[in-house]
Parts: structure tokens; sequence; C-alpha cells
RNA sequence: GGUGGAGUGGCCGAGAGGCGAGGCAACGGACUGCAAAUCCGUGUACACGGGUUCAAAUCCCGUCUCCACCUCCA
């Protein structure tokens, strides 16, 4: 079968080929680490994971490309609020970024290049630029370089902007530009910037542009022309367009494929913190189960608006419900690993198995591929429930299948808690099943105000006893 | 002004001309000592008004509402 994906430069859903047989390159564009990753910004990571999981479950050997803004406006700016150098700040953020990442089980990128490690091949791209005739040196001395825009006609293609037809920048200083639309490259050190904070260049010192950061690095990692370019809708313009612009006007192939994912919103408004409606990644993973969140950002097609719902008085909120639905998926693979054997044959034609890998190849259809996953739970509830156990065993073996592809495994080393909670799993164990057993002894004799009293007891401690035909259960309630 | 997207049952969220994806919630039933879990069953949903068609949530025309980008926001 073939992927399909829908390209957002031509607008329209293409058969994926990559540049070179079996292999794939990706490069998304990370964050500019100035505060703490929320929701809206993790959902990008999430999305890219999955597509890679599901490019490497094809077979491909899949390159994956993130990097990391660590010099801009906003760093300076909040550094110095803060009063600490713009590094420390930047590193910070950086750390908290590699937690969300973990948290929620992103597996690395395979490079995470950093902009302010990359500045000579900044300076060089800059430089090739001007000598196409495609960038100039602000003439007024702020040793500013920008993009010249008019001198490139494909200006605009990536976002289907017309140059003329742009609202005029609201930006009322022109500074050096030709044009309005112009963008920087390079832009000069300021006075009152950190001194640290600036690199020598042939046009004074100075710092890199945003937009150039992200043509250099996927260059250096990527080669001139890769297969798919990703991020946020949000980066299309003027982000997206500009890489676009620089990096073909030197003379690059650049990207072959864009992919751009939705957003998350609160109230219907996109989850920013402008606007103060924002959910931080660590608080989120505190009060619920980190996989549910993950279940949560995944399971809505990646082109789609996620609403995200806190709890309220009406409804036990969005995180909750996934929360369930995770509950569900962990009632079988606990089922099927108590009553079937280790080794689980392939998949095979499973009618569920083949309906997910149809919707993951339309356009990464994780909606259809959920639903799939829970049909195939379903029928293997069925299968052990009827003692169908080579069915039952094809079905685990699709379930694990699906479960890997979407980094959802509760079995994945991503979720190994290093975190205390399981450590003390096997001394919980023992004390549990001796108590169990008392209950056993209990239910014989049809003593049952001694057995619930054990039952109310464990679930007092938050513990959930279930009575299944291979002997009680327990678990621990999510909360 | 330009560009892109959205309005689906109690909630979330797919689909894109013809059997009501899936999850959460609710209600019945089976199972259970009682539960829980699991399974079976239960919903006359597609913003509004027209139109095309044997058939429209899906196509066409019009209307309304909402969101995003055009400011270095995933």
């Amino acid at each position: 079968m073939t992927l399909k994906l829908y390209d957002t430069a031509t607008r329209t859903v293409r058969d994926f080929v990559p540049l070179v047989d079996d292999k794939v390159s990706i490069y998304h564009c990370g964050l500019t680490v100035q505060a703490s990753p929320h929701l809206g910004h993790i959902r990008k990571e999430v999305v890219f994971d999955v597509l890679r999981r599901w490019l490497d479950h094809k077979g491909f050997d899949v390159t994956v490309v993130a990097n990391v803004t660590d010099i801009d406006d906003k760093i300076l700016a909040k550094s110095a609020e803060a009063g600490v150098d713009w590094f420390t700040h930047a590193y910070r953020f950086e750390r908290e970024l590699h937690d969300a990442y973990s948290a929620l089980g992103c597996l690395p990128p395979s490079y995470e290049p950093r902009a302010t490690g990359h500045i000579p091949e900044m300076i060089e791209l800059t430089q090739a630029l001007i000598e196409r005739g495609h960038a100039y040196a602000a003439p007024d001395g702020s040793g500013d370089v920008y993009f010249d825009v008019k001198s490139w006609p494909r200006y605009g293609e990536l976002s289907g902007q017309k140059v003329d037809e742009m609202e005029p920048a609201a930006d009322a200083d022109p500074r050096g530009k030709r044009d309005p639309r112009d963008f920087a490259l390079w832009k000069g050190h300021k006075p009152g910037e950190p001194d640290t904070a600036s690199w020598p260049s042939p046009w004074g010192r100075g710092r890199p542009g945003w937009h150039l950061e992200c043509s250099a690095m996927s260059g250096k990692y990527l080669g001139d022309t890769f297969d798919i370019h990703g991020g946020g809708v949000d980066l299309r313009f003027p982000h997206h367009e500009n890489e676009l612009a620089q990096s073909a006007a030197a003379g690059r192939g650049f990207a072959r494929y864009w992919m751009h994912n939705a957003w998350v919103t609160m109230a219907g408004e996109k989850m920013s913190k402008s606007l103060g409606n924002t959910a931080l990644v660590s608080e989120v993973t505190s009060t619920y189960d980190p996989r549910a969140v993950r279940f949560f950002l995944l399971a809505p097609h990646y082109r789609s608006t996620i609403e995200f719902s806190p709890a309220d008085d009406d409804t036990r909120g969005s995180l909750a419900e996934a929360e369930k639905a995770i509950e569900r998926i962990d009632g079988f693979v606990r089922r099927a690993a108590e009553q079937l054997p280790d080794d689980r044959p392939a998949p095979g034609d499973i009618e569920e198995y083949r309906a997910f890998e149809q919707a993951m190849d339309d356009d990464l259809g994780t909606p259809g591929a959920v639903a799939a996953l829970f049909d195939a739970i379903r029928a293997g509830n069925q299968a052990l429930a009827d003692g169908d156990t080579g069915r039952a065993g094809r079905l685990a073996a699709a379930v694990d299948a699906m479960l890997a592809v979407f980094g959802l495994h509760p079995d994945a080393p991503e979720w190994a808690s290093g975190q205390g909670r399981s450590d003390l799993t096997p001394v919980v164990d023992g004390l549990v099943h001796a108590m169990l057993e008392q209950r056993a002894a209990a239910r014989a004799a049809k003593d049952w105000a001694t057995a619930d009293a054990i039952r109310d007891t464990l679930a007092g401690l938050g513990l959930t006893i279930t009575d299944t035909p291979t002997g009680p259960r327990w678990s621990l309630e999510k909360r």
C-alpha cells in the first residue's frame, strides 16, 4: 500500500514517494525555547512522532531533524526581564521541552541542532543569497541583511498569497528595507543587547534571523532536497514561506512535501500564551495519565483542531475521558497477557488490522485507525470469552502492533516508569495478593460481609478489585 | 482587503452521494453472591434557506456564525 499525504504546498493529497528508495528525511521546526511547553506545542511533536513511527513500521529508514531555536528576540527580552543570561533562559526551557517529549513518549529526533551552533552555515547561506542577487545588506549601517522579496517571483507560493495583496506590514519602522515585506536574514547587533548574543560576520557582529536557521540546519543534516517539512499551521506564513524562498533562491530543491498540523483550542480559541488559555504539559501530565494525554492528542486527525476541555461541573474533561479509553485498551492488553501464551502469531490478514493500515496510509488517518483499534479490542475480548485462543492471539498481536505505531503500548520502554510508582509494584502486588487470599477464603465460605470488607479496604486505598474467570485482579485507580 | 479552515447526536470526534466510524456519558439485557470488567442491544445527528438527484450530512446557489494566518505563535 502507498502512503498518501496531504501536501500544503499543492493543497492536494499526493502519493508519498521518497527521494531515495526506502529512506525518508523529515525536518520539523522545533520550538523557540522561551517558555514552558503547553499542549498546543507538544501536539506537533506527537503528530510527527506518529508519522515517524508509521514510516518506520512501513519499513523506511527515517531520519528526523527537529531544531531548537535558542536565540531570538523573545529569549533576549525575557531573560533580560528575569535578570539572567539569555543562554540560562534558553537552556532551562530546552530541558523542559525534553521533559515534555519524554513525558509523552516521543522518540528523540535523529538530530536536534541548536541555532547557535550553526552560525557559519547561516552566514554562508546569506552570502550565497547576496551573490545571487536575492539579498542585500541594509544601507542604514544597522548590520541587518534582508531577503529581497521582489527579486523572487515565486514568493508566496507556499501560502498561496500574492505579495501585492498582503496586508501592508504594521511594522512602522521599515529600517533599511527596500520593501516592507522583506525579512531579516541576519540581524545586526543592537546597543543594549548582550555581547554574548552576537557573532562576527561579514556585515559586522550580529545574530541570525529566525527563518534562516531552519534553512541552514535542514540543509546541513538532510541535504539540499529532502522529503517532508513539517510544523504547525501557523508557521506556514511567514516562517515556512520565507524558509522556502531563501532556500530555493539559493538554488536548493528543499522540501518535497509540506505537512502542517492544526492547533489545540480551548473554548474555541487557539491555545496560546498571549490569550492565557494554556495547559502546560507538566501540569497536565502530573494530573492525568501521560498516555491519555498522548491519546487525546493523536486520536483526532492532525489537520483538525482539537478542543481541549478541562473538567468542570458538567463534564469530566477531555483528558479524563481519554483516560477511560486508555483503561479499556489496557484492560484488553492485560487480559490477553494473562490468558494467552507469550508467543503471539503475526496479525496476518485480520480485518481490523487491514482497516488500521488503510486508515494510516490515507494521510495519517488516526481517527479511523483508532476506530480499528477499538474494533480489534472488542473482537479480541469476544474471542477470549469464547476461548478461541487462536483468533484472540492474532487480534492481540494486531493490537500490539497498532499500539506500537501510536506509541501507546503500555509495556513499551517509553512508559517504563523511573518515577517511583512502579518500583513498588512487586511489593504492593504481594501485599494485595495476601489480602485477596483471605477474601477468597471468605467467599468460599459465603461470608460476603468479610469479603466485601476486604474489597472496601483496598478500594479505600485506591485499588480496584476485579473478579475474572482466572481469579481476582487488582489495579491502581488513576486518581 | 488577501489567504486558509470549521459548524455533525448529551460531550468529543470521523466520514464526504445510497448499509448511523470510534471514544466518553446514558438506558436496557447477559454474566456476577453483590460489584467491577466484558459482551449484546438502544439514538430517527449532520448551522439555516433553496436547488440538482431515484437517493444529499456529503454536490450546486445563497445566508448566518465561528476560528486561524497575513505582526519572528506548534
